[in-house]
DNA sequence: CAATTGGCATACGGAACGTATGTAAATAGA
DNA sequence: TCTATTTACATACGTTCCGTATGCCAATTG
């Protein structure tokens, strides 16, 4: 057999993401111990090392698959909407729903931007905000969005009131209420950047 | 002399603070040595222990001193506007010109949010929000803005954004142009906010 | 002037990380 | 098929850093 050598390495690849994945996203970054959660998935940081360099080379693998997996629910949800500019507003509530996940928040929003330096530099920077961006442009082309814009920019400034809206909402009380005005506050931000018709 | 004993202890206090807050503002706060930075002090991490308990209790009261100087900043520059919207608006931007420093960037928010947890709870929760907050209301009551939304919410929408455009525009290779181009995004961002008369 | 409090240093133990080295299995070449 | 080499991963070690426990000296209190 020529094929199981490379299916272990595969295997034991994954194995490793999954468990730092875990820990990364319950107990944080700083305090996941490489030998517990290397020992929780079989393995000792040998193995970690041989693979991704470093404890900071894990977590940008665990970083590029959320990031990949965030990619493909905003495009199913967001290319139902009727209109480019409906599109575009679901692309953005889609993003603060799934910002509101713990494991999301912690590792995309908190410990990645810490450990790691601006998102907008990652490798595989945000295919999120590269998708928002793409959506602002031909939304300035359609005339719906003021035209003298810079969409990259303004999709950076969407995505920060996104993550912080997140947050607001995970750490509320009463996550139900405080949703619908960060919600509606948000939408209300979005309006800003409509033409006056 | 009953002065002395307490301005020495006023005193390792505030060297203590400094020496940290350079530290963390240059090579960030997982990066600084307690060892290191408390020598650089002509101290020790005891001295350290006795006064802030641990390496976060010293984050927080950097944290604390570079939150009262930014809203001092900020009051300075906007209560010389002429109307309540320009003197909101002066504010938010002042508050990205500011997040351009790296030490504010850095400490205020990066290291802060990831060890220390979502800003909005911190003990001596940013007095800027607390100001913008404030305004959003009394605009709210002068019927400028839309009446529905929660202040404090927007306020912390607000205040994402201004934080991501910074960020942006400390990373930027041309930091002049593009503080120009996320000015002017959030500014059409603000634009949503008002009713339309 | 004696007793006590408190500010700060020193000493110790433990955990975590990175590296260097070892080993067994799989591949490649003859 | 047999040998040589690469490769995946484990083990062992040294270093760094943090937190606690302890000790000392100066300043305050009576």
């Amino acid at each position: 057999m020529h094929r199981p050598r490379k299916e272990m390495i595969a295997e034991t690849r994954a194995k490793l993401i999954a468990a730092a994945r875990h820990a990364f996203g319950t107990v944080g970054y700083a305090e996941s111990s490489m030998d517990d959660f290397t020992a929780s998935a079989g393995l000792t940081r040998g193995a970690l090392y041989h693979h991704f360099g470093d404890k900071k080379g894990l977590l940008q693998a665990v970083i590029a698959e959320i990031d990949g997996e965030m990619a493909v629910r905003v495009n199913e949800v967001a290319s139902k909407a009727p209109t480019r500019w409906q599109h575009f507003v679901d692309e953005c509530t889609t993003y603060i729903e799934m910002a509101l996940e713990p494991e999301i928040q912690r590792i995309m929003f908190r410990d990645g931007p810490a450990v790691l330096g601006d998102p907008a530099q990652w490798p595989n920077a945000s295919a999120c905000i590269a998708s928002m961006t793409n959506h602002l442009t031909k939304l300035q082309d359609d005339g719906v969005v003021v035209p003298e814009l810079d969409p990259e920019t303004t999709a950076l400034l969407i995505n920060g009131a996104s993550s912080q809206a997140a947050q607001r909402i995970a750490n509320s009380g009463d996550p139900e209420a405080t949703s619908k005005k960060a919600i509606a506050a948000f939408k209300q931000l979005l309006e800003g950047l409509r033409r006056k018709t």
